[in-house]
DNA sequence: GAACGTGATGTTATAACATAACAGTTCGGC
DNA sequence: GCCGAACTGTTATGTTATAACATCACGTTC
């Protein structure tokens, strides 16, 4: 059972993990064709989700788009600082924001399942960048 | 100086309310061929576009949708609680979470912009239907 | 070992979301 | 009235994602 899609994902996320910033489906979708021409959307989207759902991929729902974890494990939601300056995407654990996110949601009765917490900004390198340009 | 685009944003800021969940882009286009049969897609994202900058409209980024604001006022980012159940989507503001989350993403020296944050799961009213049901 | 069931994969086509690029319109200033 | 700037309309297309179905690999059964 599935051992054969193994194969797949595992390029994908060396795809993902050879780029600095994060990819779209269809970049990850360009960079397999230049070994296996004839691969289809579809084929990367079904990757992708086996990936996204075993965690170790993230998708930034703000970009449409797809990077490797940089964390080991992590039970808890991500948060993911994008640089809108250079792309790149930082990733940190706070496992007690998320409780008082959750707690928030939660005053009214919801139950919480996913988060997703993006924050757009700029990176420390780029900071530097423009104080000293 | 843009005062004819005013009327535009103010009917699909009024489609918008007239909807207990978000819609997409296209979603707010049907409806408003309903009046303006010949109305194209460019013209929609400008008007959301104009509503989402002076923010009384709301971009669901893991939805592509867009929802009226539902506070009055807010100088900071909202909480969208996103029932996947029914599609009900819940505005809750908390300065202070924010506050933490941008000192977790600040601490590599990431200067923070804009946040999004969306949390997916289940409303109180979809919750009792389940228990009940 | 051939027929079959099951689930993964490939393929085609298309749906859904979004914007580039330019044409046309309105309106103020001259 | 003419011009230019800003806004709006229109066409076309780019980008992201998935439905639907064909095919393939593999284990099971007989």
């Amino acid at each position: 059972m599935g051992r054969r899609g193994e194969m797949l994902q595992a390029e994908v996320l060396a795809v993902l993990r050879g780029s600095e910033s994060p990819l779209s489906a269809y970049d990850v979708l360009g960079e397999l064709r230049k070994t296996r021409p004839k691969i289809a959307p579809p084929t990367v989207y079904r990757a992708l989700a086996a990936l996204t759902a075993s965690r170790l991929v993230h998708r930034l729902e703000s970009l449409s788009a797809y990077m490797a974890c940089q964390s080991d494990c992590h039970q808890s939601a991500s948060i993911l600082s994008i640089c809108d300056d250079c792309g790149i995407v930082e990733e940190s654990v706070a496992p007690e924001v998320l409780e008082d996110l959750s707690s928030v949601a939660g005053k009214s009765g919801f139950r919480p399942a996913r988060h997703v917490i993006e924050i757009h900004g700029v990176c420390a390198s780029c900071v530097g960048a423009e104080t000293s340009g």
